[in-house]
This record gives C-alpha cells, sequence and structure tokens, in this order.
DNA sequence: GCCAACGTTGGC
DNA sequence: GCCAACGTTGGC
C-alpha cells in the first residue's frame, strides 16, 4: 500500500481544521500543479498519508486517509486538475519537524527534504514507517 | 524580508 | 518551439 504526503500552509488549512471534519473528511482541493495532480490521481480509497504544516511550523504533525478517490475539482476553472477527499486518522504525538528529517539518515532523501515545493508526495514504506516510529504513532495500514 | 527553485506566460 | 520575464512557493 502507498503513502503519501500532504503539505499546507496551516494559515489556510490546518490540522485542526481537518480534525473538526471528522469522519466526513475534506476534499484536498486546490492542486494546480501536474506531477502533484498524477499522485493524487494514484490514490486508493484506505491508502494514508502525512499532514504536513509548512511555513512557519514546518512538521509533519498528523496522519490522514483517503476515502474518496480522484474526481474533478470544481475549483479549477480550466477542468484539468482534481482532488481526493481525506480524513484525519490520527495525530503524531510527537510532530516530526522538516529540521530532524534533513538530519536523520532515513529522511534526508525523502521527497519532502529534496523538493520541497511539491504539495503532494510519495512517501516510501522505510520513511512512512520511520516517521511513525519518531513521532509515536501506530504505522498501521 | 530575502532569495533560490520552479512553473507559467508570452513574444518572436 | 525557444527562451526571457515574471509570479509563486517555501525555507532560511
Amino acid at each position: 500500500m502507498a503513502h503519501w504526503l500532504f503539505k499546507t500552509e496551516p494559515e489556510t488549512w490546518s490540522w485542526d481544521m481537518q480534525k473538526k471534519k471528522g469522519a466526513k473528511g475534506e476534499p484536498w482541493s486546490g492542486v494546480r500543479n501536474h506531477q502533484a495532480k498524477r499522485n493524487l490521481m494514484a490514490m486508493k480509497k484506505g491508502e494514508r498519508g502525512f499532514f504536513y504544516h509548512s511555513g512557519k511550523a514546518r512538521e509533519i504533525v498528523g496522519i490522514v486517509e483517503v476515502i474518496g478517490e480522484y474526481r474533478p475539482d470544481p475549483s479549477d476553472p480550466t477542468g484539468k486538475f482534481g482532488l481526493v477527499v481525506v480524513k484525519a486518522v490520527g495525530d503524531l504525538p510527537k510532530p516530526v519537524t522538516l529540521a530532524e528529517a534533513k538530519t536523520d539518515p532515513v529522511l534526508a532523501k525523502m521527497t519532502l527534504v529534496t523538493f520541497s515545493r511539491l504539495s503532494v508526495q510519495p512517501v516510501t514504506d522505510k520513511e512512512w514507517q520511520h516517521i511513525c516510529k519518531l513521532g509515536g504513532a501506530s504505522s498501521r495500514a
């Protein structure tokens, strides 16, 4: 099962806001980058991803699950881009920071470090397990 | 607040 | 189809 990472400015869409949506989840809209779009299209229902705060916080704060697969994004006037629906499934009791990832040999090569501008990224199994462990979360699914 | 990296746009 | 100019993102 593939894993992912969703990047967001907490001022725009924060982990708290995502959690308040509960089991209903929220469409991950506004992606306007083709590589990010490809990642969205590859997502399957039930797959999980990290929730990352960019900007001031710069840390992975939680885990989300894909509950709705790729569909057109109504907020895109060109109709080229789409979205998936994600719901919060749990906190990372101990958030993993970008600074930490940079100095960690297992995480130093992850997309978050090497290509920070990509807003929706793949995460390898190895990285997934490692971050879950560092963050004090279960790595299930 | 600055700057590097990247994507997009538009003139030719 | 190329490339310079510009806008945006995001780390520092």
